[in-house]
RNA sequence: GGGCCCAUAGCUCAGCAUGGAUAGAGUGUUGGACUUCUAAUCCAAUGGUCAAGGGAUCGAAGCCCUUUGGGCCCGCCA
């Protein structure tokens, strides 16, 4: 057990004096307390106060005085403070050990939410005609850290990755390589998703504006494109997979994985959607409009004051939003999977076999990914479509949260950063434009980092060899880029700025590394193994006292971000309990001690500190380096 | 015109779900700490009408209403 057993102790005693005051219903909160007023705090007295008549003063007075007769074995002193609060004291020797022999166990902080039920995360779903820019690592590190996070909450995840490849985006790219003689080889030092989007995509929507008969061309290849047999789509494939590989690279650097690549070409051929069409006539989810402005389309009715979206075009043709339909169907298991499955021609890093599908026969057995539960990752400029797939879906599976449209704010260019790309702003943020060129890509991003931490661990550990220094240099890269991504809340915008996002110091994850190197050198220089066969009485100073309270908090803190589907709580955590490890750092010496039992808890406690903060940065997908 | 989101220190953000103690961090500025378990660190000072107004409450940054400012969405485009 955890911090939450001191919690769960209080709450339960708390209640048997309720009862003895013959009240009930009062849904009183035990806490962690703020520093400075005990270890685990309550509010009970105030909601007292009401029904007793008392002031919470009084109540607490009261209550305390009750506590103290009680059979209590983790709380070592409980105080009513004057302004109502009671506030409790842990009895430490007890939890330094509970806490810290939990600590030692692989399934510390893993939280029973999921009930080993399954569940489907789709994130990244980028249009493969471009290279991944910053505002798209956004949706792929909430998406892998929502992933990782919900598996350490026993659900069974199942991520895909959705790719557009037979979208309008793909058209124009086709275009410049079919029509505007765009090499297909990318210049020297280019990879070709770079080259894709930064070269061939912005020439030639620009070319539109100035050439009107490129319209019909970029209208004929998006037609060709649905009709799997044609040559451009062929070529198309061919230009889509090596854009795709260099995005899944990117990916893959950053250490996200997938289970499954799903394909929009395949979904339209499979036939998926007349399936679905059906369905929703036969559910009477849609109507076929006979007069008015939409005269000829099937509709979804918008409910009070929005408008009726058009389903299928008078000319019979689907809408953008009803493709997503049968993939949000099929990601929910409603629908026979016409697919077949294999592997994806590279293996990505890690144990995760990626699969993908296909219509062709396939050796490989079928496999199943679809999920009790879906939710689906794409910034909020979308709320309004994934609104009405979640309310199809909520009808497809008679469970209102069987989808779940998991949005964020998106991010955007600072004035400087804009002004570097050649736009002024007259000091006001941008909004990324792939299509005018305006983002910053995301290996660039990385690229700038690694050589600044690369610089900075050379100078700082002049000894070691320069693949050590990558190695650790990579793990700073990823760490910073990573936690930049989830540190705030997802409906807050990230304005990014080039020379901003590349700090290191602060509220940043080297910062929670470093503490991470430091705890592992003070083991290293003890020359002993850590042991759980320690004098846990010896770890008295508030400091020690603090950080065995952090460490055990972190079942709680898994729970609130997984039910909350809010990656940050994980990221904050990291973040204190880094805090409180440093504050440990400076005032409590572990070497060169006299008393040899004494080095051995404090041992004991390094030890709990450095593998529990491994964990939790491992559900952000931060490696912490031993050195740095 | 309709809808969604945001507004807390100079700047970037926690806290808001579940109202209660001195509203916290980072960054910036100023000063201090490396012969010590690594200074990517720590300590101190500085900095707040919690956008404005109203309401309910013993009590509001938080709940309700209104207003202002900013962002986004509202196509038989994707």
């Amino acid at each position: 057990m955890t911090f939450k057993s001191i919690m769960d102790e209080i709450e339960n005693n708390l209640h048997i004096i309720l009862d003895g005051l013959g009240v009930s219903n009062i849904l009183f909160t035990v806490e962690p307390a703020k520093s400075g007023f005990g270890d685990v705090t309550s509010n009970i007295s105030f909601l007292l106060a009401k029904p007793l008549k008392k002031s919470p003063q009084e109540i607490s007075n009261t209550l305390s005085e009750k506590y103290s007769q009680f059979n209590h074995t983790l709380v070592s002193k409980v105080e009513s403070h004057p302004s109502g609060y009671l506030n409790f004291f842990a009895n430490w020797e007890k939890l330094n050990q509970l806490i810290l022999s939990e600590s030692n166990l692989d399934s510390f902080g893993s939280v029973d939410l999921g009930k080993n039920s399954t569940i489907v995360v789709e994130h990244t779903s980028v249009n493969p005609n471009k290279a991944l820019h910053i505002g798209h690592i956004r949706n792929i590190i909430v998406g892998d850290t929502i992933s990782r996070i919900l598996e350490k909450s026993n659900y069974k995840v199942n991520v895909l990755n959705y790719v557009d490849d037979s979208g309008l985006q793909v058209a124009d790219i086709i275009v410049g390589f079919k029509h505007l003689g765009f090499s297909q080889d990318p210049p020297e030092g280019k990879k070709f998703d770079h080259y894709c989007g930064d070269d061939v995509y912005v020439k030639t929507t620009e070319k539109y504006e100035q050439d009107s008969s490129l319209e019909e061309i970029r209208q004929k290849i998006l037609r060709e494109l649905e009709d799997g047999t044609s040559e451009i789509a062929q070529f198309a494939d061919e230009i889509t997979a090596k854009v795709l590989e260099n995005q899944l690279e990117t990916c893959w650097n950053l250490g996200v994985t997938y289970d499954c690549l799903n394909y929009e070409s395949q979904i339209i051929r499979s036939g998926l959607w007349s399936k679905i069409f059906e369905k929703l006539q036969t559910m009477n989810l849609i109507e076929f409009e006979k007069d008015g402005k939409n005269s000829g389309c099937w509709v979804i009715r918008g409910e009070g004051k929005e408008e009726d979206k058009v389903i299928v075009r008078s000319n019979g043709t689907a809408t953008y939003i009803a493709k997503d339909i049968p993939y949000a169907a099929w990601k929910l298991g409603v629908l026979e999977d016409p697919f077949n499955y294999k592997k994806y021609k590279k293996a990505q890093t890690g144990s995760r076999t990626l699969w993908q599908t296909t219509l062709d026969d396939s050796e490989e057995p079928k496999q199943n990914f679809a999920g009790d539960k879906v939710i689906t990752v794409i910034d909020s400029r979308q709320t309004r479509l994934q609104k009405i797939i979640t309310t199809l879906m909520a009808k497809f599976k008679s469970q209102s949260d069987a989808y779940v449209h998991l949005g964020y704010e998106s991010v955007t260019l600072s004035a400087n950063t804009a002004k570097t790309l050649g736009l002024d702003t007259q000091g006001r943020q941008a909004q990324m434009s792939g299509r005018k060129g305006l983002y910053v890509n995301a290996d660039s991003v990385f690229d700038l980092l690694k050589s600044k931490t690369t610089e900075e661990t050379a100078k700082r550990n002049p000894e070691m060899n320069s693949s050590e220094i990558e190695k650790i240099a990579h793990q700073i890269s990823v760490g910073t880029l990573r936690y930049e991504m989830i540190k705030q809340d997802l409906d807050k915008i990230i304005v990014f700025d080039l020379t901003k996002s590349l700090s290191l110091e602060g509220d940043t994850a080297p910062y929670i590394q470093y503490t991470h190197a430091r705890a592992t050198r003070i083991i290293e220089k003890s020359g002993q193994n850590p042991s759980m066969d320690v004098d846990f009485s010896l770890l008295t100073d508030p400091n020690e006292n603090n950080l065995v309270r952090m460490i055990g908090l972190f079942d709680l803190q898994v729970r609130d971000a997984a039910k909350n589907l809010s990656p940050k709580v994980i990221s904050r955590y990291c973040y204190d309990l880094a805090v409180v490890f440093n504050s440990f750092y400076e005032q409590v010496k572990v070497l060169d001690l006299d008393e040899k039992n004494l080095i051995k808890s404090r041992l004991c406690l390094v030890h709990s500190f450095k593998i529990t903060i491994e964990r939790a940065l491992d559900l952000l997908g931060i490696v912490a380096p031993d050195r740095m």
